[in-house]
DNA sequence: TTGAAAGCGCTAACAT
DNA sequence: ATGTTAGCGCTTTCAA
């Protein structure tokens, strides 16, 4: 593996040179500057990026940790971050922690321990700590849910408040007994979305059920709702991935969306106009919490000064067929 | 930000009695351990890793780069990579390369610099090359699609036959005029599967159509063959997110799946047993891909010399309703 | 413009 | 069992 001085020797002059030529920083005579490019090329030899960062103290990679990497609200998200990053050279790295405390601890340290320029990040719930990060001065940004405690930079979505409209929303269409389908406690979505559910039926008639942000847990909580004796007449889930859940249970017991059983999902996924009847959904942001999120991340990076910045987006409810009998 | 001889000079010790202690390699007096830690603690200390790394010339970082970040099947193929490595200490960073041979090129760039311990890559095409990274050592495992012109470890799928398997299965059930909607030439999952449907139909009698492997260009093409004077009747398509434009396609004609036009698509996506009718598809084992993938690029990383090995692994065919009158 | 040399933070001989 | 020290590959003063 051919390292700086190789080239040096081959090319007759100094590791500094070498240094020069390939960084462009310093100006250096065109005939030396040629005989370091032909011996870099003749040697096959290629920077090692982690003498140089060692020496630089700094990276030109940014992780970005997402809950959910089959989950296409966060793969959306990642697509947002990645496009923006790399036109300012920055690379990012995806890292699934599945919802997972340990997961997360784990990359947060590879963050940490690799020296990142920087991490986009979707807490787990509450017991998220980044304090070692911010304390070594890794900027970090919390994206669709609120790092616990702190008061750094945010972009966040007003879930309850689409909660709350969506559950109206099916109300408003005559749906008596609407019911809520929502993640585990302690995820900020999960319980905001729940919130939102409270303030539109209010909490005496809330019929509710927790499950994990999957289809199999969706589809058995589902499947207990339905199975009541008075089973409700609408359903608000929580995101895509347990919509595919809620649906499946009600293909198991022949029931129709919107005519047998209203449904409004968060998450407006791929084939959700591909099923009968369509998906009425709340549609976030994805791709564009992303971007904002690495903007908010790279402006930080460049002035880690400067005060924290929450920005929430809305999100709109897209009105299909399955919110209608 | 606390370095090692920090802690070294807090506890009174040696630089070399500090790493000793963090690194549980050789036996240390237990009350010089304590202090140690202790003042690691106090110091919030963290090793830098990219000292280490440079130091131990090894890292334990994988990276995966795949061209689809929102595909179910790449996912899914990360999840079994991810739960692999995470068993042996590794971790897994997931880069997009989004079918673009100038992101992928980018990312195994970076690969390198960072001297990651090994690359796991479903190359984008005939143009990507990992001579760079071999050269350095880098081990590199393909995924999905083989490499250009080299004989390093790969694990793919037989797709070529799924393809046949799928065609004809279309045609026992009496579909005659069966088309194919396929990828862009040169990724080789797109050939292949071409390939297999020409086996099935013979190539005099083939009718197909080429389109990026996303949801918007397989619509148009979808589009395009409904609309011939005579349209096809049946429809093999190559992959999920293909099928989502066909099935757009499907609706806006008020063309039924099955009735009208059978279908059957690559990938085996959560939401295929949702529509109406379920979708006939060829499930690849998406995430045994990945660990078998993870698997041999961790014995080639103990193991530099041993011989390379192909993995082939068996598609199958998941008989539903799109595929019957 | 160029080179010599220090040093980023760590680990691993080697010596004690 | 512990410390001393060289050096991983690079960038960057500082002198020349």
């Amino acid at each position: 593996m051919a390292t700086i001085s190789d080239v040096a020797a081959r090319a007759g002059v100094s590791t500094a040179t070498v240094s020069r030529t390939l960084n462009g920083k310093s100006t250096v005579d065109p005939e030396l500057a040629a005989r370091v490019l032909e011996a870099a090329e003749e040697l096959g030899y290629h920077p090692n990026g982690l003498a140089r960062n060692l020496r630089r103290q700094e990276t030109a990679v940014l992780a970005l940790i997402i809950s959910d990497v089959e989950n296409p609200f966060f793969t959306s998200i990642a697509r947002g971050v990645e496009d923006l990053a790399q036109v300012s050279g920055y690379s990012v790295v995806l890292c699934n922690s599945d919802e997972n405390e340990d997961k997360e601890r784990r990359y947060l340290d590879v963050a940490l321990q690799e020296r990142v320029a920087g991490v986009l990040l979707s807490p787990t719930g509450p017991a998220t700590s980044v304090t070692r990060l911010r304390r070594l001065g890794i900027p970090v940004v919390a994206v669709d849910r609120p790092l616990p405690g702190t008061d750094g930079d945010q972009v966040l979505v007003d879930t309850r408040r689409a909660a709350r409209q969506a559950t109206r929303h099916l109300v408003a269409n005559s749906y008596r007994r609407v019911a809520c389908l929502t993640g585990p406690p302690g995820v900020r979505t999960a319980d905001d979305r729940l919130s939102g559910y409270f303030d539109a039926v209010g909490e005496e008639n809330a019929i509710f059920r927790r499950a994990e942000y999957r289809a199999e847990g969706a589809r058995h909580a589902a499947g207990d709702l339905l199975d009541q004796p008075v089973p409700p007449d609408a359903l608000l889930v929580a995101n895509s991935t347990m919509a595919i859940g809620v649906l499946e249970a009600l293909a198991e017991r022949s029931l129709r969306a919107g005519r047998d059983i209203g449904i409004v999902s968060f998450d407006d996924a791929p084939w959700t106009t591909l099923i009968d009847p369509p998906l009425t959904v709340v549609a976030q942001p994805a791709y564009e919490i992303g971007r904002v999120a690495a903007q908010l991340l790279l402006a930080r990076i460049a002035d880690s000064t400067r005060e924290p910045v929450t920005t929430t987006l809305d999100a709109q409810l897209i009105d299909r067929q399955s919110s209608h009998r």
